[in-house]
RNA sequence: GGGCCUGUAGCUCAAUUGGUCAGAGCAGAGCGCUCAUAACGCUUUGGUUGGGGGUUCGAGUCCCUCCGGGCCUACCA
């Protein structure tokens, strides 16, 4: 038994996630932590609310909320839909958290102490209207190089230019659309990582078998141009982690923040003491998780992100982490994906593109959504959602393939032998056969879930599906069961079994499915299938059952079309 | 501009990482079965692995080049 460490992406608190953003953290995140707990491991599997930066306050304000209530309303939202998809955090907790705010204060103090922190005066662009310093991209104006008159203050995004905020013509607030304007000083801190460069470097090249996106996304910003640029960790605004050296003030820094950034993933480390807290565990509980020296040198700490965040997880957080000098585990290994497209465009939270995780609730229950994102994961490059596929791969390998196979199992039993594990006979040649066949798929299907190979998983998972509706073709029960009780008897008994056995292994994927499954096969038995004769053995002659309802509704083709037609526009704000 | 990823049967993807690997699922076709959500099973039609060149006894697999798609490029997070 190891113990493993999980953490997703944390989401952006500034509205309901996507299923691009779902698919791309949070959801194999859960795969894997559900697929080790059932082997018997000790996991804490955290998540949390990204609560900081000028999004979150921006967003606060177009709702008309205090900041700190809007966040707490909409971490709501977002705990309440993560209950929805079955994502079984230990905790799900809050990067404005008591313990963050403590924690970061101290990494900040730490990482200056071993002089990897700079205090840099540089001058920024101050809105007098909107009463804020503006970051790059919230300021418009027209593109000096084409022309475009809504380019960005980061980058124009008609000629891809690359801009200085005061290269822009006629530059405008993206807020309130002011032009009130000053460029004023300003003093930040900045995180030394370039000093930690050979070292990130080293420690890089000393894993194995991360996959090639995240390693050539860390490689990329550790090389290329100048190498590992320093970057700034402080803002000037009000709703963050005050800046402090640990306990102490910072001169000089007064009112500002924390960046985001720095925060955030410091939030994993927090999370664990938040769940400790609200597990009215001690500190001891979460540092033999996250301190070597208290225990946590034989954690295995796995984190599941985005494309997006690579840099933040295999570079700053690192070398926060080094920096500080003290005993914090390192990750061991960093899951990445590429993105889910909605229709042949991209998922976009801003512009309300694509489904939602709300909405994908009210259409169908998680088991459909969770399936067919896992099945179609983008590991290898990005994939593509259509209704069409969406449709086809719901209705096929959970209606017809395992749904259709419970169907035909229980209620032939139900008609031939009433709701009971039938007595008799003995293993069939073809049982034993089937027996031969799952071992080694089960042993394929367990590889891919320690490698975390999402979509290889599930294909092989869909195949020990399909060798049910394979044996019971050949055993046709149906038909020596007029010649051979006994026979049939033995043959729907091994059945009954498998979807038993199909629920235990399927629990990762589709824990609802499992679960009622369970409660139709009346067991609580959910033990890993070590010894897969014996596991198909589970259900003794005599156990009785239910026979449950549908396992899976298929989509019809008009209801695809309705929805394809209701999700073709935008999300209503 | 630079960098990274990617282009394999109509569609979605595999190929132990140069050595019978050209495969699977879906879709299509034929047959079978009738327990089942008109479900299931069996068989089967599809590819000069984007184009061209090179290295090698041998290349989806390495190199060069051209074409197409995607992403990143550090003050959104």
């Amino acid at each position: 038994m190891a113990r493993i460490l999980i953490t997703s992406a944390i989401p952006y608190i500034n509205g309901v996630k996507h299923l691009g953003n779902l698919v791309g953290s949070q959801l194999p995140a859960d795969l894997y932590a559900r697929y080790v707990r059932a082997r018997g491991h000790e996991v804490l599997f955290l998540c949390a609310t990204d609560e900081h930066g000028t999004p979150a306050e921006l967003a606060a304000a177009k709702a008309g909320m205090e900041v700190a209530e809007y966040c707490a309303r909409m971490h709501r939202v977002q705990a309440r839909l993560a209950q929805g998809f079955r994502l079984s955090f230990d905790h799900f907790g809050r990067s404005s958290s008591p313990q963050n705010h403590r924690l970061t204060q101290h990494f900040a103090g730490r990482l200056a102490e071993n002089g990897y922190i700079e205090e840099v005066t540089e001058r920024q662009v101050y809105s007098v209207a909107d009463g804020r310093f503006l970051p790059d991209r919230y300021i418009e104006g027209t593109c000096p190089n084409c022309g475009y008159e809504k380019a960005r203050g980061d980058q124009c995004e008609n000629c891809t230019k690359q801009l200085d905020p005061t290269d822009l013509i006629d530059p405008r607030s993206a807020i309130s659309g002011s032009t009130d304007l000053e460029v004023r000083q300003t003093k930040h801190l900045y995180l030394r990582q370039s000093l930690l460069k050979d070292r990130l470097d080293a420690w890089i090249d000393g894993q194995t078998g991360w996959p090639i996106l995240t390693t050539s996304i860390a490689k990329k910003w550790l090389h290329d141009g100048d190498g590992l640029q320093d970057r700034g960790i402080t803002r000037d605004l009000d709703w963050g982690v005050p800046v402090k050296k640990g306990d102490a003030d910072w001169p000089g820094m007064e009112g500002k923040v924390f960046y985001v950034w720095f925060d955030a993933p410091i939030e994993y480390i927090a999370c664990a003491a938040e769940w400790a807290e609200a597990q009215g565990l001690g500190e001891a509980a979460w540092r033999r998780w996250w301190r070597t020296d208290e225990g946590a040198d034989d954690v295995r700490y796995v984190q599941f992100m985005g494309k997006d965040n690579v840099p933040f997880h295999t570079l700053s957080f690192p070398a926060t982490i080094m920096g500080s000098g003290e005993p914090w585990k390192l990750v061991d290994y960093i899951k990445s994906f590429n993105y889910l497209t909605y229709d042949g465009g991209q998922f976009s939270t801003s512009q309300g593109r694509g489904v939602f995780m709300d909405q994908a609730l009210e259409l169908l229950p998680s088991d459909y959504w969770r399936w067919w994102l896992l099945a179609n994961a983008p590991e290898s490059g990005d994939a593509e959602f259509t209704w069409e596929k969406f449709q086809a791969g719901v209705n096929k390998d959970l209606a017809d393939v395992l749904g259709n196979f419970v169907s035909r199992v229980t209620k032939f039993c139900r008609a031939k032998f009433g709701e009971e594990v039938p007595a008799g006979g003995e293993m069939s040649a073809a049982g034993r056969a089937l027996v031969g066949e799952l071992t080694e798929r089960l042993a394929a299907y367990t590889a891919h879930m320690e490698a975390i190979e999402v979509r290889k998983a599930a294909a092989e998972l869909r195949a020990v599906w399909v060798a049910g509706n394979e044996f019971l073709q050949g055993a046709a029960p149906w038909t020596t069961i007029k010649e051979d009780r006994d026979r049939a008897a033995a043959d729907i008994r091994l059945a009954l079994n498998l979807v038993h056995l199909y629920a235990v292994i399927s629990e990762p994927f589709l824990p609802d499915a499992a679960a009622r499954l369970l409660e139709a096969l009346r067991t609580d038995r959910r033990d890993w299938p070590d010894d897969l004769g014996a596991a198909l053995e589970a259900l003794p002659p005599g156990h009785g059952f239910v026979t449950p309802e549908t396992l899976f509704a298929k989509i019809d083709d008009a209801t695809r079309d309705e929805w394809a037609s209701r999700f073709a526009g935008t999300r209503a704000a």
